[in-house]
DNA sequence: GTGTGACTTCTAGTCCGTA
DNA sequence: ATACGGACTAGAAGTCACA
């Protein structure tokens, strides 16, 4: 329980860091708070499908490739 | 917005039916209530990342797979 | 630039019923 | 076997001050 949160997490960290934006940066493309962003991204929150994709748009990316057991 | 979890309560349906189970059976696997399941198939409900985990793996499928936009 | 605890508001999620 | 409604409780959303 709770591992695909735990990669989600890692998987927003790791895009974010690849396009070299700052947690403030995805916050503001994505419409959601910093602290929230940071808290997503080491999984201690258990966020919601819708904004799992607003994280994945403003990332550029496909919502199951977030969530991919590999990456 | 909120396509992403259009998507998934088809997923869930189709894979559900798929097993030829019914909404009850999935939820006593699943863990969660039957109207619960029923209002995340119809995509009404912003479910958690921890409960799609759950329905995934009581449908025996990589949660990314219930996420994947053809389908 | 990020991590953390705490806090309030709002909705997820349950449980009852009825159809 | 599923949809829908109301009422309720647990927990997510959203924000802040401070480290």
């Amino acid at each position: 329980m709770a591992k695909a949160r735990i990669r989600f997490g890692i998987s927003v960290r790791q895009r974010r860091n690849q396009l070299e934006w700052s947690q403030e940066e995805l916050a503001e493309r994505s419409g959601l708070h910093r602290t929230y962003i940071g808290q997503v991204e080491r999984g201690v929150r258990n966020i919601s499908i819708d904004n799992m994709e607003a994280l994945a748009e403003a990332l550029m990316l496909p919502l199951a490739e977030l969530l991919r057991s590999d990456s």
